[in-house]
RNA sequence: GCCGGGAUAGCUCAGUCGGUAGAGCAGAGGACUGAAAAUCCUCGUGUCACCAGUUCAAAUCUGGUUCCUGGCA
């Protein structure tokens, strides 16, 4: 048996990365970071990157892969990983995939076949100028579809519709199809019972960042790209940077972070609920290592993952 | 103590000529295929501070009570 993969995902805050690291441990695996943020080179401590040290224990990719003044869009991280993937099986290794951007972990996943067209900023704002109820009449009669699925109101992909016409000639709804791997996939997803604990880890590791000298961290990446950086929107980022250009004062940004990562969670929630074959755990801040037990023995459950080393493990104990 | 301003949804506040109330934020739910920590959608009954009066009808007018707030002492 060639492969296979395990995805550990869930809203933020709910341990994924802490659990990941001891499974990858025990597996002598390595961990793909499925976060759209931590993938930018400078946004540390308000992404919860892993450590340098966490990451000399195990083996971390698709973290720290582009500048802050790139754009890493879903296709490119799709081939990114996949190229992971394939590498990490042929050493006959099963990777970790681990983060909370749901539609990162549903490209892998479920093998999203995304329209070969790269986003063109320039037609974008072409188009943006005719004004949205304009460019969406537009999208009604070139690709119906599209149009059907698609809010009226949603700029971003009203755009990306009529983008991929354009330059295809072909409607991005005759485009979209998927082709999930053959590989065995295992997914986990972790979240708190009670929506006031999920409430209280945010809260926690919000404080926790400040501590860790966020604010240095966001006066870094001001003065180094400047504060237009679009990726400085990021949340916490916003707030950190509204609190140095002293538009708020720093209980209302730790404030305002802790409610929008708490809406953040949410969304992340709505999209894993969705998941098709997920099985959930209780996150815990209090019993990790009981958790970490639990996950394993369910990993354990599933006879693709034998790997050689976990076979060398088993037969020394 | 005196003179103003105020008291309406969890919070900030609208409410025109009297016809029993509505926005933003928060909250809840949802969507999501090259921007996704982004973007977008749906959901609003609350002793209109309290008591009395005028009126067919009071959040709205009148008187009083309580509490907040600005100014002058």
């Amino acid at each position: 048996m060639t492969g296979g993969l395990i995805v550990i995902c869930g809203p933020t805050a709910t341990g994924k990365s802490a659990v990941a690291m001891a499974v990858a441990e025990r597996l002598g695996s390595l961990i793909l970071s499925a976060d759209s943020r931590q993938v930018y080179r400078g946004f540390d401590i308000g992404t919860a990157k892993p450590s340098l040290v966490d990451q000399a224990q195990v083996p971390h990719f698709l973290i720290d892969i582009c500048d802050p003044t790139e754009t890493l869009t879903v296709a490119e991280y799709q081939q990114q990983a996949q190229a992971q993937i394939t590498q990490a099986h042929a050493q006959g290794q099963i990777p970790l995939l681990v983060g909370g951007t749901g539609l990162y972990i549903r490209a892998i996943v479920e093998g999203l076949k995304i329209p070969q067209v790269s986003p063109q900023l320039e037609l974008r704002s072409q188009l943006q100028a005719q004004g949205q109820p304009q460019i969406y009449q537009w999208l009604q009669q070139i690709d119906p579809p599209s149009a059907a699925k698609i809010h009226a109101h949603d700029q971003v992909r009203t755009l990306r519709a009529l983008e991929v016409y354009y330059t295809t000639g072909i409607p991005l709804s005759s485009q979209q199809s998927s082709e999930p791997p053959t590989y065995p996939i295992l997914q986990i997803g972790l979240d708190f019972a009670d929506p006031q604990e999920q409430r209280q880890a945010i809260q926690q590791r919000t404080v926790a960042m400040i501590e860790q000298d966020w604010l240095r961290e966001v006066q870094t990446l001001i003065t180094t790209y400047g504060a237009d950086l679009p990726l400085l929107n990021t949340l916490g980022y916003r707030e950190i940077k509204a609190y140095l250009h002293e538009k708020l004062s720093l209980e209302q940004a730790q404030a305002q972070t802790i409610t929008r990562t708490c809406q953040f969670a949410k969304r992340q929630r709505t999209w894993f609920k969705m998941s098709p074959h997920l099985r959930w755990f209780q996150a815990t801040t209090s019993h990790l290592p009981d958790l970490i037990d639990q996950i394993w023995d369910y990993i354990q459950t599933q006879a693709w993952v034998k790997t050689d080393k976990l076979q060398e493990i088993i037969t020394k104990t």
